[in-house]
DNA sequence: CTCCCGATAT
DNA sequence: ATATCAGGAG
């Protein structure tokens, strides 16, 4: 069976599951949304949106960040983790906007990754979510755990990976496939302790396939 | 490659 | 105790 044969066996079942995928980061404005995803770096969303119910209280827009206190930013976004270099990324950036791009987030790849703390998987995530903007495929953790197991790519490299993906995934699902990993990674294949008995793709799995013929 | 880093499930 | 969480920079 071909990438592109695998896929349209997988596709099918997650897109039936999830359905019209939506981000699960909180926000507002777009500067919020670019805060968002800058701190969901190594963190769950759960922990950032609780974290932004309260900063999203006093920042709606790059000025709000540029006036803030450092510390009093870190205080805020503690404990999301690497919180000292996040806060210092998040005030760049706002300064960085204000000189560059007139206060606006830019819709651009290489406009955004610019700025600090938005690498490829940020950059990505921002302009599809913000603005329904495919020019890529975003790859995170879990991006990069299904993809593996399912068979569609060997590589542990993201940038690989999206390269990869890319070939045979129809770009007009490049959004959804994205947000359907990673949404089965959270709901079945979790890290930790994967529940394959009743994952709706087992059989198309490497973890799967090992617990069918158990 | 290493470092950044707290919260949580197991 | 340890692995993992919508990664990125040096």
């Amino acid at each position: 069976m071909t990438k592109k044969e695998r896929f349209d066996k997988v596709f099918p079942i997650l897109e039936k599951k999830f359905g019209k995928a939506k981000a699960a980061l909180n926000y507002e404005t777009p500067f919020q949304f670019m805060i968002a995803v800058i701190l969901s770096a190594q963190c769950t969303d759960a922990r950032v949106n609780i974290v932004t119910k309260e900063l999203f209280k006093v920042v709606k827009n790059p000025e709000d960040i540029r006036k803030m206190d450092i510390k009093t930013l870190e205080e805020y976004i503690k404990s999301t983790g690497f919180f000292r270099n996040k806060a210092k990324n998040i005030k760049l950036n706002a300064q960085m906007m204000k000189e560059k791009y007139n206060d606006k987030l830019p819709r651009t790849i290489e406009e955004l990754l610019v700025l600090l703390g938005v690498g490829r998987k940020t950059t990505n995530v921002i302009l599809g979510d913000l603005w329904n903007i495919r020019q890529g495929i975003v790859v995170d953790t879990h991006v990069k755990r299904l993809s593996n197991l399912i068979g569609f790519v060997e590589s542990d490299n993201p940038e690989i990976i999206e390269r990869e993906l890319m070939k045979f995934v129809p770009k007009k699902y490049w959004f959804e496939y994205s947000h359907y990993l990673i949404l089965h990674g959270r709901d079945k294949c979790v890290a930790r302790r994967p529940k394959c008995l009743e994952c709706e793709i087992n059989k198309y799995c490497k973890h799967g396939q090992k617990l069918i013929n158990k």
